[in-house]
RNA sequence: GGUUCGGUAGCUCAGCUGGAUAGAGCGUCAUCCUUCUAAGAUGAGGGUCAUUGGUUCGAAUCCAAUCCGGAUCACCA
């Protein structure tokens, strides 16, 4: 249990002891001790001065009189301040956390628990490059498989491909009518950027139709934008390729591939995987049966046009269509059958699912009819709603040119690391490859780190000139502090010391408590990083720890400590907490460098 | 318009189950490399926590209203 949860149930069973009154563990309120007053832990006395009629200063007396006297492996001291109870925590208690601790890899992970979830993330569409609002994405889905694993889960990662569809038929035809058989490999280009291409030139001629409509027949605006030819071939191209048409199928299947072979290489290079990939075009015909058997226990019903619906009015939404007219289903149809598919392959007992918080309502939707329904899958549906990257001039908008492309980003960011390491020259005499793959976990992590290091729920702004900064509240700063710290480890084996166990006699500095305080939070960082989907909790934290521990390096000599003592408990310190910021790093998806 | 999310330092963000004088980073200014990696440390400066009212011993945090901004409310996905 964490330090904060055992000063609670100690308080709890002191007010029984006390006064008789059995409170619950969550009434008490237990912070750390600011750092102007004297202590390391506050209780915070007014709650329940109220249910105890006693002053706050009688109170705090009795109370920490108590604690003191029955917690004597805790606590060696206490004040009174006003209505707060600041509590000392013995130098012994600190002491002997670290040095159980310290050698423990495991240290912050929880056991099995049992349970399976499932994350759903980077979701593309195969019809152009990934871009910075999927990196987001990406690595939020990525971590919080992580963190979920750190907490005893099992995780299954998972992707559903959106790879048919009208979007997808647009780069299609667009690469009929101009690429003269033009292919990635003729071009050397990346498939999915060639492909990309191709769905900004159908764009392109789609516009220069509509005028051209407008200029040389007169028509209205909206009429023209349907009737341009280019848009009526891709529309003919949809129902072909719904049709089976032999050669739609084939042109489709390969640019997918192109798309793929580049979707693979980001993928890659940016450390996402996947357990299990599921395609649009396979589910898409998904959930027809649902809506038959929604239909016959009445949570649907059928309009005179035939079209299906759900009335969500009393649960506060809309009616929603569920199917068209013509038979066909729509979109949040196919998500309730993958639903259901996935819950049959997996039976796991959460759902989660990394989509942009503008899908907030469609999710509403869907674990409100999968209710409705019955599904046993329903109630696990967990929408995890991030919000979008901004730049620093507004929305990204592919029609203006300001989306940052994924592939450019990381490669900017290797480079750029690249530079800043020459510049420092601290690693000449590394081999080729190891530099290549120094560059890629600085610049990696500079990039993922400054997408984790924010809410998730957050709308966040990306400027580029800060995500480049390898200063401050960064992965590269985190990475700098593991590095030093294993070069004293290095450092310190090479001269034959082990760090190991110590007989302790002396008092603990300020700073090297500072830490130990710090290290002691970890296992309740990834709980709560886990319980609130949150990564920057992670980021932040370990932050947190790498600063002290910054500050501890400058003031404080390992190598050269005032005694062996104080050598083996600085040890110790620098281990824990280089694991820790390895462990942290990881459940973000970044490496650390040994040395940089 | 309905629903919903947000507004904290010049900028980017923490803090939000109510608790002591609201914190980081960047940027600005000043100091520190013969000493374990200066991608570092130390210090200074910077705030009407959007506004108004309410709840109470106590509000950035809870409630209400207002202002501003985003998202969404498709037989698109």
């Amino acid at each position: 249990m964490s330090l904060i949860g055992e000063i609670k149930q100690a308080t709890t069973k002191a007010i029984v002891h006390l006064y008789g009154i059995e409170l619950l563990d969550s009434a008490i309120l237990v912070n750390a001790t600011k750092p102007e007053f004297e202590g390391d832990y506050t209780v915070v006395l007014y709650a329940f001065v109220k249910s105890l009629k006693k002053s706050p200063d009688v109170l705090g007396q009795e109370l920490g009189s108590f604690l003191v006297a029955n917690n004597p492996q805790l606590f060696v001291g206490f004040n009174v301040i006003k209505g707060f109870l600041n509590l000392s925590v013995g130098d012994s208690f600190w002491i002997s956390f670290l040095q159980s601790q310290y050698s423990n890899t495991s240290y912050g992970l929880s056991p099995k628990n049992g349970e399976k979830v499932m994350v759903e993330y980077s979701s593309p569409n195969t019809n152009k490059p990934l871009h910075l609002g999927h990196l987001r994405n990406n690595f939020l889905g990525w971590s919080i498989a992580e963190i979920l694993k750190a907490n005893g889960y099992e995780v299954v990662k998972t992707c559903i491909v959106n790879d048919r569809g009208i979007h997808i038929c647009k780069s299609m035809i667009a690469w009929q009518l101009f690429a003269n058989g033009a292919t990635p490999e003729s071009t050397g280009m990346k498939g999915d950027h060639f492909v990309g291409e191709y769905y900004v030139k159908f764009n392109d001629e789609y516009k220069r139709q509509i005028e051209e409509l407008i200029a040389t027949t007169g028509l209205t605006k909206e009429v023209a934008e349907k009737q341009a030819p280019i848009m009526l071939g891709a529309q003919k191209m949809l129902l072909d390729w719904e049709a089976g048409d032999a050669d739609v199928i084939s042109l489709w299947e390969r640019m997918n591939s192109w798309v793929y072979a580049g979707f693979n290489a980001t993928y890659q290079s940016i450390g996402s995987d996947f357990d299990r990939t599921y395609y649009e075009s396979k589910t898409y015909l998904l959930g027809k049966d649902l809506v038959e058997k929604g239909l016959d226990n009445g949570v649907f019903y059928q309009k005179e046009d035939s079209s299906v619906w759900i009335d969500l009015t009393t649960d506060g939404l809309d009616e929603k269509i569920v199917r068209r007219k013509d038979g066909t289903s729509v979109y949040i149809t196919q998500d309730i059958g993958l639903a259901v598919d996935k819950y049959e392959e997996y039976q796991c007992s959460k759902s989660i699912y990394v989509v942009g918080d503008e899908q907030n309502y469609h999710f509403k939707v869907l674990k409100l009819i999968c209710q409705k329904l019955g599904l046993p899958s329903a109630d696990g549906i967990f929408h995890l709603s991030y919000g979008m990257v901004e730049l620093p001039t507004g929305k990204m908008k592919s029609r203006e040119g300001t989306v940052v492309d994924a592939d450019d980003l990381v490669a900017e960011m290797v480079s750029i690391s690249q530079q800043k390491t020459e510049e420092l020259g601290k690693v000449k005499d590394f081999a080729g490859e190891d530099l290549t793959e120094l560059y890629h976990t600085i610049g990696l992590g500079a990039l993922k780190f400054f997408l984790l290091r924010v809410d998730p729920k957050k709308k966040m702004v990306f400027n580029p000139e800060e995500s480049i900064e390898f200063q401050g509240f960064t992965g590269p700063f985190i990475q700098f502090i593991h590095a030093r710290i294993k070069s004293i480890l290095r450092k310190m084996s090479a001269e034959g010391v082990v760090v190991s166990l110590f007989e302790s006699k002396e008092d603990l500095l300020p700073l090297e408590k500072a830490i130990i305080v710090e290290l002691e939070l970890f296992p309740t960082v990834i709980h709560d990083a886990a319980s609130d989907y949150d990564p920057s909790k992670v980021a932040i934290y370990i932050y947190n720890l790498a600063k002290t521990f910054s500050s501890f390096y400058s003031e404080l000599s390992i190598a050269n400590a005032e005694s062996e003592e104080k050598k083996l408990l600085r040890l110790q310190l620098a281990q824990l907490t280089a694991h820790i910021l390895k462990t942290g790093m990881h459940l973000l998806g970044v490496g650390v460098p040994e040395r940089m």
